[in-house]
DNA sequence: ATACAAATTTGTAATCATTACAATGCTATT
DNA sequence: AATAGCATTGTAATGATTACAAATTTGTAT
């Protein structure tokens, strides 16, 4: 299923979530914006369009949108969480200079190890760090 | 390099991180307890042996060991952070239910792509979430 | 041993992302 | 219009972590 604000929006009423304006702003926004922002980069960007906008109404939001499998939280950093609306796996670099987060493709069910074969596994995170191109190319 | 008390002490000395008294009792519980425990864990337990222990001293020792990779830090859980005195590659899981955090070998280098080729990985980390066996069993 | 400087610990206050909660506003149905 | 349920808003509380300065300990030179 691709990722258009058509669909998001079929899945939303799918579940019975109600699709408010502010729902809805943030969905587009995180649709346009693959950059994994943070809370306050979604409201500060929001607050333009919607002055009366609460910093409270983005958590609420984007904890329903997570509980609906709708977002995946990406806890990279240990201080603020960061948001996605590709919920397919992949993998996550965290930039140590610039603090960019890429995306990387990476097929990990393909070595879950016997080990876990009576786990029930709901959740997978590959996160890495380090430095990204880019700087590597102009720092030091 | 097996992971003795004996050894994380000449690498201490290695690294010119003094011997004192609290760091030693901080890495003489991380070998002890490979719960991967909590900042308040190693501090309730080790209050027992010292009684002026600050937690800012259990804060300050778990960053210099980290910095000088004798401990990892694991961020699974959003709020607070848990270290692991075993620095070598390997998964977390972290049972959804009981909480305990279980390690699993996992072969991450066989799969890193060559998106990522011109990176430099300094840190990996694969985190999953669910349910353990016990709990499996245990609940409904 | 004594004196002194550097390293370490300690206690308290500040920080800051996130959550709790109650009041307000909005929407749909009758 | 009245009502009920849902959603938003603003403010206060929470809690892990960090900042900071004073006190203590440690190592070293005399
Ligand atoms: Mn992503
Ligand atoms: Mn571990
Ligand atoms: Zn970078
Ligand atoms: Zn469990």
């Amino acid at each position: 299923m691709d990722i258009t604000f058509e669909n998001l929006k079929q899945e939303l009423k799918k579940k019975n979530i109600g699709l408010s304006y502010q729902r809805l702003k943030v969905l587009e926004y995180l649709i346009q914006n693959r950059c994994h922002p943070t809370v306050e980069q979604i409201f500060t960007e929001l607050q333009k369009d919607i002055p009366t906008l609460s910093k409270t109404t983005i958590y609420n939001t984007l904890r329903i949108l997570a509980e609906a499998d709708l977002v995946k939280v990406i806890n990279i950093e240990e201080k603020e969480a960061r948001y996605d609306i590709d919920t397919k796996d992949h993998g996550h670099f965290k930039c140590e200079s610039c603090g960019a987060i890429f995306d990387f493709p990476i097929d990990i069910d393909s070595l879950i190890p016997e080990d876990l074969s009576k786990f029930k596994i709901n959740d997978k995170n590959v996160y890495f760090k380090g430095l990204c191109p880019g700087c590597l190319y102009n720092n030091n």
